[in-house]
DNA sequence: GTGGTCTAGACCACT
DNA sequence: GTGGTCTAGACCACG
């Protein structure tokens, strides 16, 4: 799980871990109870602070992604939302497609790129 | 066009501004050559700083969603970008879809989602 | 609105401001839409930390006790919680019963204590 | 007596050891004289480590719930704590009333839970 | 001037 | 050795 940051992004850094965290996760890269790297670690190899992975990995137990055992380290969940409720990213996914439709793609055209994102994690074709 | 902001979110106002003109136009509700409102009717309106609805026409004019009237108005463009670079959105797309995947969404249940998507700003009139 | 700070305690300072302003909510001294003070205030009264301030209305946003008007500042929410889920307390009250029922507090007598704890914060008796 | 222990939990394993202790024997599950189990033997059957459980009977014997036993064991103690100190509570019970306060919990429905917690424990053989 | 983010350290509770 | 917490600075996006 090697993790590439953009520190010239206006995407906040601790979001970026967060993302492909959960990227890694419904990619399978990162299977549940998996263990994963120290914050200490995190921070080191991508030379950022401590803090900054805390934050991400906060926010990451907060969300329900992974949870942190008392034991020393934290671990990939295994059931993480619980219900899927649509609702919650038509928002980001209206934009995105408005945006599609105004660059001229067409609607199957949409769909097939958002099955490739959807399939891009799967583990099994990409 | 009603614009329906809200204050407590994490994304900019002059974000949602922008995305919700997007989202009018794609939808149609916003019609190529259509006058917006000036900055400081919608500033007023909206109850923000006139600063804020200047970046956010500045934005649209820098993405080419509308253009300057040479009389002073800011009117929708006709052919808003460019081709349509799948690659550009992949990556927000990415994200949603494993945040979907792993709430238990279906892959034709997200390609679903997305068309509606898709659909939901221009169905009855685009 | 004055907070009480004890360093030596071992609940985290941010937990502390976090537990006065529920406190402060509930009791009617802190009223709806009313502003809380800035994070840089609260830290230069208090003789902490921004950030530890920061944690702290970080953590009233999450539970929606409070939210942060982009305009600057934050403000105490309308309708914090909606439903009132009554297992979520049942685990701590549960213990602290055990306690007092073992230091020989009668039901009756626990029963005003809790009664007392929840009209304290009443507004028209403390 | 079988313990619950939850390793994602914010609260240390050893406090959620003792306060498990505290409620059995408030709820005679653990009867006054009652052996408690060897530290070696809780750890191993919890699955954490036995300085952990160490701590917890320690902190249980400074509170005088239980007492170390001369041959080596350690007893439910006869006569816990002393004279009831209703303040020593009221700290945690009323930021738990605020919260249900806030959550639209009433007096009385609030007073029913905390009478439910205080019987919870010992409804059936105390 | 607000909150959001980040850094480079540090101490502590827990296991 | 882990995560949790805190400090004393700093820069930036936003409004």
């Amino acid at each position: 799980m090697l993790l590439s940051l953009d520190m010239a992004s206006k995407t906040p850094i601790y979001m970026q871990i967060r993302d492909q965290v959960v990227l890694g996760i419904a990619g399978g890269e990162l299977a549940p109870g998996e263990k994963l790297p120290t914050i200490r670690a995190l921070a080191g190899q991508c030379g950022v602070n401590m803090m900054t992975v805390n934050k991400a990995y906060a926010l990451l137990k907060q969300e329900g992604y992974i949870t942190a055992d008392r034991r020393g380290g934290t671990v990939v969940s295994g059931s993480p939302g619980g219900p899927a409720l649509s609702g919650k990213y038509s928002a980001a996914l209206k934009v995105i497609a408005a945006e599609a439709r105004l660059a001229g793609m067409g609607e199957d055209e949409f769909a097939a790129l958002c099955r490739e994102a959807y399939n891009n994690g799967g583990g099994n074709n990409g």
